[in-house]
DNA sequence: GCTGAAAGCGAAGCGTG
DNA sequence: CACGCTTCGCTTTCAGC
């Protein structure tokens, strides 16, 4: 793990699609070192795997919010995996992170109406675990995955 | 923009590097037609470009933060972009989201020490439209960019 | 369908620790 | 010797028209 690999890493993370070719010349290092350095990031798993960023914004899933969610339970796994199973007719839990402080843990939630979220609380809190939720909505997006709105 | 472009959004989302032979496989239509719709969803903006998911954690930059912030100001914009450019020297501003509710604004910010956070903050606060900033640390991600760990 | 580009694979040679 | 890089050629697959 060199100077060499976090370039090729930085590459990768903002063009996912970049040839082995044009890494190359751009690290210069040959073709087959290219290829020889990326399987071994994925095989170790530093690349955990490519996306393509899609703007859901353009279709019909236009909200996105922060819920914060305190619970008191045994096992933390379990009931992130049972708030993780909720299924969003038209959206999806975008990210899930356990936190330090006031909050246990917050989702990000993307979905195209009030009401889908009000599902969706509805279906957390009868989890017994779960003892409060707060949450916020975000009004606009102006830098992620490597994007600015600016 | 019909139920088969959703469902090649949702592939590509999760497979980024998927070609369109199998692409046109898994939705039923051939592959020319696989061209001309990811193309339109290219150039239209739905798909806004294509990522390596990278671990980060994995090398140096194993600490994550979200940092709400409170302004007040004349231009967003222009405050937002001023935040964004300051200089993480071993990490970066991943995530910027204005906000309802009793903050402005959310940074999620990757670095690899408390210390880098430090001079983080020291610099925001420089900035006299920044007025209050809370810190969280994020413990543990249990589920992002589609990937859980559970 | 055709063409060109790229990935994936292996072989052989080179320099360094 | 082991390791990583380089050059080369080959085949398969894919993108673009």
């Amino acid at each position: 793990m060199d100077e060499i690999d976090v370039q090729i890493l930085k590459l990768l993370e903002r063009t996912g699609r970049l040839s082995h070719e044009e890494i190359g010349k751009l690290v210069h290092i040959s073709r087959p070192a290219v290829h020889q350095r990326v399987a071994k990031l994925e095989k170790n798993g530093v690349i955990k795997g490519y996306r393509a960023i899609i703007d859901w914004r353009m279709l019909e899933q236009k909200i996105q919010v922060f819920i914060f969610v305190k619970v008191k339970c045994q096992s933390f796994q379990q009931i992130t995996a049972k708030i993780l199973n909720i299924t969003l007719e038209n959206g999806a839990i975008l990210e899930c992170q356990r936190l330090a402080g006031e909050w246990c843990m917050v989702l990000k939630v993307r979905v195209s109406s009030p009401d889908d979220i009000t599902r969706f609380l509805d279906e957390l809190v009868t989890f017994s675990e779960v003892y409060e939720t707060s949450t916020t909505f975000i009004l606009s997006t102006l830098h992620e995955n490597g994007f600015s709105e600016l």
